[in-house]
DNA sequence: ATAAAAATAGACCGATTAGTCTAGTGATTC
DNA sequence: GAATCACTAGACTAATCGGTCTATTTTTAT
C-alpha cells in the first residue's frame, strides 16, 4: 500500500509531466489523490515547490529505471534502440501526452526557481552518467561526449515527436545511433 | 511605431518563451505593455488562447529570420554552425532564460489546447522545411531526413544547455554536424 | 491506559486568474 | 456636423491560486 506522501508525489509527477510547473495546481493534486490540504502541507512544509522538487526526483528516477531495464545486458546499439522504444511507447500509450517526465518543468525552471532547476539538472546528469558508464563498459570511445550527444538527440526527438504527434523523430534516432557510436 | 496589438504579441512572445503557457498571465502582459484589459480583448476576442497563438507565430517567425540570416550565403557546415551560435547567444545574452521560443509552450500544448499545439507544430514544420531546402540547394543528400535530425539535435541541446546552464551541449553540435551531413 | 506525536480534515485568507461589461474617447466617413 | 467605427479605460465577477490555521482523529510509544 502506498503512503499518502508517495501518492502525492506520484500524482504530482504525472501532472507536471503533462502540464508543467504553473499548469499543475495544488487543488488538482489533492482532488486526484483524495486528501485534504492539511495532509499536503504536513508532508511538504515547503508547499508547492517542495512537492514539485520531490516529484521531479521521483519521475526522473522512475524513468531511469525504465531506461536501465531497456539497456541491461544488451550490446550498445541494441540497448540504445530499446531505450528509444521506451520513449516511443510513452508517447503512444498516452496519446502523445507523456513525453520526457521533467522537460515541461525544466524549460521554465530557469525563470522560476533555482532549486527546481537544480533538481532537473541533477536528474539529467544522473541519466547521462548512467548512459556514459554503460557505453564505457561496452568499450565505446569518448563515452561521455557521446552520452551527452545521444541524450541531446533523444531529448529533442522526444519534444518534436510530441509536438508533431508523430514518432518519426524518435524512430530516426535508430538510424543515427550507430553513426554517433562509430564516430 | 508599434501598434498596441503588435506590442501585446511581442511581449507575450517574450513571456511564454520563458514561463510557458500557464506561467504567463494576462495581467502581467497588460502591465508590461501598459494598456488596459479592454484593448486586449478588443484585439484578441478569443482571449488568452488567441493571443498566445499569435505570439507563437510571431516568436517562431522571428527566430526563423535569425536562423535564415545565419545560414544565408554560407556552405552547409559553416551555416549550420552559425545557426548553433544564434542559440548559444540567445542563452548567454539572457542568462539562460531564453531558449527555443516555443518549446515551453509546445511541451504542454498536447495536454492543453489543440489549436496551440497545431500552431507549434506549424512553426517547427516551417523551420524544418526551410532547413531542408537550404541543404538541398547545397547538394546534401537525404536533405529532408537530415533536416529532421539536425533540428532534433539542436532542440535537445537547447533544452539541456538551458537546464544545465552550460552551452556545452550546443557546442557539441558543431562536432556532430559534419558527421550527420556526411552520413 | 495514557501521553505524545503524526496525520487528517477543512474552514478560511488575501491575492490573482481569465474574462465580461459598460462608458467613454478618438478618428473616420458621409 | 452627425453618425459610425475602432479603440481605450477600468470596474467588476466568479473561480481559482497557494498558503495558513485550528481542530480532530489516528497511530505510536511508554
Amino acid at each position: 500500500m502506498l503512503s499518502t506522501k508517495d501518492k502525492l508525489i506520484q500524482v504530482t509527477a504525472g501532472l507536471i509531466r503533462r502540464k508543467g510547473y504553473s499548469g499543475t495546481g495544488i487543488s488538482e493534486v489533492l482532488k486526484e489523490v483524495g486528501v485534504p490540504k492539511g495532509s499536503l502541507y504536513h508532508h511538504f512544509p515547503d508547499g508547492k515547490n517542495g512537492l514539485i522538487r520531490q516529484a521531479i526526483q521521483y519521475g526522473g528516477e522512475a524513468q531511469m529505471l525504465k531506461y536501465g531495464e531497456a539497456l541491461r545486458g544488451k550490446p550498445a546499439l541494441e540497448g540504445l534502440s530499446a531505450m528509444v522504444d521506451v520513449m516511443i511507447n510513452d508517447l503512444l500509450e498516452s496519446d502523445y501526452k507523456d513525453a520526457c517526465p521533467i522537460t515541461a518543468v525544466a524549460v521554465v525552471a530557469t525563470s522560476m526557481d533555482e532549486d527546481i532547476r537544480l533538481a532537473c539538472e541533477n536528474i539529467f546528469k544522473g541519466w547521462q552518467e548512467n548512459l556514459a558508464g554503460y557505453l564505457e563498459r561496452r568499450g565505446v570511445s569518448k563515452a561521455n561526449q557521446k552520452a551527452e550527444q545521444l541524450y541531446a538527440m533523444f531529448e529533442g526527438a522526444f519534444v518534436l515527436s510530441q509536438a508533431h504527434k508523430d514518432v518519426k523523430y524518435l524512430k530516426n534516432q535508430k538510424i543515427y545511433i550507430p553513426i554517433i557510436l562509430n564516430s
